[in-house]
DNA sequence: ATCCTATCCTGTAGGC
DNA sequence: TGCCTACAGGATAGGA
């Protein structure tokens, strides 16, 4: 569910309110999720421990305490990190893990479909996490440009689609994000990275950061799982030209949008603006102003 | 090496 | 209403 913009909103909030915060008592479901080691003693070493820093890489958190310990945490399709700062509700299922601090407030971490991951790591070995080790740039850390997104495609044959979505090569784009930034740089998303040409890395290059940010603006995309730390919405929804508009007209040139499927994904496009044409002086998309509003997640 | 497929889970929407 | 199928924002092991 969450790329990088729902989880740079998340990391948003830990920091502006949950920093400081020491915690009094740690509490870890028997469920286990599909991707997390979680030691023995993991509630026992987190407790007493003060909030230092969120960060983020990619899709990846790092929740920083006291005495040099990192939790490591991916929300996979489904998790959200939840803050009560009064009272948490009676009944919530598929909660990993509950952290109450001293004052009383509680983070607590759900996973409906357990593909989340939480792993505590000491801060000074985080870069050697394996999950960590071989993710490419931020690209909000680092925008990419032309040249490098060049570089790294020569020789591929792998479509621009599963190029995005590959962290290896670059860590935070997703399903919704992927079409979202092809459509406005538009490029065919089934294109061959390594046949693409320069002014369409300039193009993507320019629509990474772009699309990742205005999201961000807007706290991410909610369709049903993702929610902010306050389990709002974000309200990206509204904003989205390509992504779940199945034969609805292409906002700018009113065309059907297209889905396909690649590497077993959704992937949706304009066929008429993202024509596979190479060198193409396509206009570039603008983003939608207000338009009717999506589904209201339930 | 590179690319692709299947798989791990639960919840929900839509067809009948 | 209920039953069934398809699909969902992700990563990754293993095979071609």
């Amino acid at each position: 569910m969450p790329e990088l913009p729902e989880v740079e909103t998340v990391r948003r909030m830990l920091e502006s309110h949950v920093l400081g915060r020491v915690t009094r008592s740690v509490r870890l479901s028997s469920q286990k999720l599909r991707s997390s080691a979680i030691p023995a003693g993991f509630a026992k070493r987190l407790t007493g421990r003060r909030l230092l820093a969120a960060r983020r890489h990619g899709k990846y958190l790092m929740i920083d305490w006291s005495d040099g310990l990192t939790l490591l945490s991916h929300l996979g399709m489904s998790g959200r990190w939840l803050f009560y700062p009064d009272q948490p509700p009676n009944h919530l299922e598929h909660v990993h893990l509950r952290v109450e601090f001293a004052d009383g407030s509680r983070l607590w971490f759900q996973d409906p479909r357990r593909f989340g991951l939480l792993r505590l790591v000491p801060t000074e070995r985080l870069d050697r996490d394996p999950s960590l080790a071989l993710l490419g740039p931020d690209p909000i850390a680092t925008p990419p440009t032309a040249e490098g997104l060049m570089e790294i495609a020569r020789n591929t044959r792998i479509a621009v689609k599963n190029f995005l979505l590959d962290q290896r090569r670059l860590a935070g784009i997703g399903n919704i994000y992927a079409s979202e930034i092809l459509h406005r740089a538009a490029v065919d998303p089934r294109r061959r990275s390594g046949l693409l040409g320069e002014d369409e890395w300039r193009r993507i290059a320019a629509e990474i950061p772009a699309v990742l940010t205005e999201a961000t603006e807007r706290m991410g995309t909610t369709f049903s799982m993702y929610r902010t730390l306050w389990n709002e919405p974000g309200t990206y929804g509204d904003r989205l030209t390509v992504y779940d508009r199945a034969g609805e007209p292409c906002l700018i040139c009113g065309t059907p949008i297209r889905r396909i499927v690649q590497g077993q994904r959704s992937t949706f496009f304009c066929p008429s603006c993202q024509a596979k044409r190479k060198g193409t002086k396509s206009r570039i998309p603008q983003p939608r102003r207000g338009g009717r509003p999506r589904r209201r997640p339930s």
